[in-house]
DNA sequence: TTATATATTTAGCCTCGTCTAATTCTCTCC
DNA sequence: GGAGAGAATTAGACGAGGCTAAATATATAA
C-alpha cells in the first residue's frame, strides 16, 4: 500500500497543480511538505516509479490517471471527517483540520461510506470544499471570483474558506461568516482592505485584500450592474 | 512522542503480563507482534530507554508506572471506537476489531472524549471489555468465571467475550450471545463440548470447551447450589 | 554566446523498525 | 557441578524518510 506520508505528497501535488495548472516543482513541493529538496526528489522518484506521477527531472511532476484517484480517496476522506467531527462531535470548524489531516490516512473506505450515510452524504464541507462522491465524482471548482473581486455595494454569497488556518477560521465565525452567509461590500480601500456587513447585521468586518482574495463568493447583486 | 509500533508493544506487554502475572518474555511478545525475537530486543531496549517498561535482559519486561497510563489511553480509545462504530456507525461487533487497532492510535483524546460523551460515557465496550475513563481508572477485572467453569442446569449471563475472532463473534451474535445475554447451560461432555440455550430461545448452541472458557459468565441461579 | 545565479539532483549519512545468522546466556537434567 | 538444549542477545543488513554538503543542470542577463 501507501504510507500516509506518500498520501500527503499526492494531495500536496493535487493541490499544487491544480492552483498552478503547470508541472509541480521540487521547491514547490519541498516548501509545502516542509521538507528539503533532496527529500522531495527521492520521494517523487518512488512515486513515479509506482506510477503515481509523471516525473521528469528538473522540470516537476504532474499526476497520472493512476494517481488522481488516490487524491480523490484521501480528500473524501479529509472532507467528510471535517463535516462530520462539527456536525456530530461538536468541534469547532477552526480545530477540524488537524484532526481530519491526520485521520484521513487511517479510516477505511468503509468508515467513510458510513459517515457519510449519517451526515446524509453532503455535498461541500464546513469549508463549503466539494467532497468527493463514493465513486469520487467531484463538483468543478466555483466561479473563479472572490471576495476581492467586488464592488462597494455588492451583496455576495461567501462559498468557500480557506481551510488552513485556525485563526482566521476563528475570526471569520465569531463575525458571522461561514459558507452560505450573505454579505455586502461597505468599503474597499486603496491600501488593501475591504470591509463587509454580514447580512442582517450592522456589523462591519475588516479583511485584507490578501485574505478577501482567499475567499470565493457568488455575486448576487450588484450596485454596479 | 510515541510511535503506533511502540504502543501496540506496550499494548501487548500490558495484556500478556495481567494473563500471566509474570514478567513478558521476549519470545511471548515476539509472537504476539508477529515479529523475529531480535526485533523485540531491539524494541524493549528503546522503551525501557524511554522509562515505559523495566527491562531486565533475558528476564522480560514489565510496564512501569509511566507505561501503564500510556496503554490505558490507547485501551480508552480502542473500545471507545468499538462501541462508537457498533453503536453509531453501524457496523457490525465482529468487524470493529480491526478499525479500533489501526484508529486508536491516531485519533486524540479530544476525539475519544467527544465519542464517549455522544455514547454517554458507557462502561464497557460491545464485547463486554472495561472502557478506561478519561482519568484513566479501570474496573477490576470480572470474576474468573467462565462459560466452562459451569454446572448443566445453571443460569449464567454473559459478562465478556472475546474480541479477536470475528468467525466467532459473527456465530455468537446470529445465535443471540452477546454480553448481557443469559443463557442456560444444557450439556457439556467429556470431549469438551459446551451447549447452551439462549434465554428465552429453544436454540441449542455448542461450544468447544477452548473457546467456552474465554467466554467470562456470571452465575444467576445453580442447579447445583 | 558566454558567464553567472539559481534550482535540482547526487552523494553520503542518520533514525526507525525489521530481518537473518552468529554468539552467548540460562536452565534443566544427569 | 557440568553438558546440552533452548532462549535471548549481538552483529550486520535493509527499506522508508529524512538531512547536509557537493555537484550539476537550467535559466537569466550581459
Ligand atoms: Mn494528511
Ligand atoms: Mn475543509
Ligand atoms: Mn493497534
Ligand atoms: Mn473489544
Amino acid at each position: 500500500m501507501l504510507s500516509a506520508i506518500m498520501e500527503d505528497y499526492l494531495k500536496a501535488i493535487y493541490y499544487l497543480q491544480d492552483e498552478t495548472d503547470e508541472r509541480v516543482r521540487t521547491s514547490t513541493l519541498a516548501e509545502h511538505m516542509d521538507v528539503e529538496q533532496p527529500s522531495v526528489t527521492s520521494m517523487v522518484k518512488k512515486l513515479a516509479e509506482r506510477d503515481f506521477i509523471h516525473y521528469k527531472p528538473y522540470k516537476g511532476v504532474v499526476l497520472t490517471d493512476t494517481g488522481i484517484p488516490v487524491v480523490l480517496e484521501i480528500i473524501r476522506h479529509h472532507r467528510l471527517l471535517e463535516r462530520y467531527l462539527t456536525e456530530r462531535l461538536e468541534y469547532d470548524w477552526a480545530e477540524v483540520h488537524d484532526e481530519a489531516d491526520r485521520l484521513e490516512h487511517h479510516i477505511s473506505n468503509q468508515f467513510a461510506d458510513r459517515i457519510a450515510a449519517q451526515l446524509g452524504n453532503p455535498a461541500v464541507d464546513p469549508h463549503g470544499d466539494p467532497i468527493p462522491t463514493a465513486d469520487l465524482d467531484v463538483s468543478p471548482p466555483q466561479s473563479g471570483e472572490t471576495l476581492a473581486d467586488q464592488q462597494v455595494g455588492d451583496k455576495v454569497r461567501i462559498e468557500r474558506v480557506p481551510d488552513n488556518d485556525p485563526d482566521l477560521l476563528r475570526y471569520l465565525s465569531e463575525h458571522g461568516i461561514t459558507p452560505k452567509t450573505v454579505v455586502e461590500i461597505v468599503e474597499t480601500t486603496s491600501f488593501g482592505m475591504v470591509t463587509l456587513d454580514p447580512d442582517g447585521t450592522d456589523e462591519r468586518v475588516a479583511l485584507p485584500e490578501e485574505v478577501a482574495r482567499s475567499i470565493i463568493a457568488q455575486t448576487l447583486t450588484g450596485a454596479s450592474n
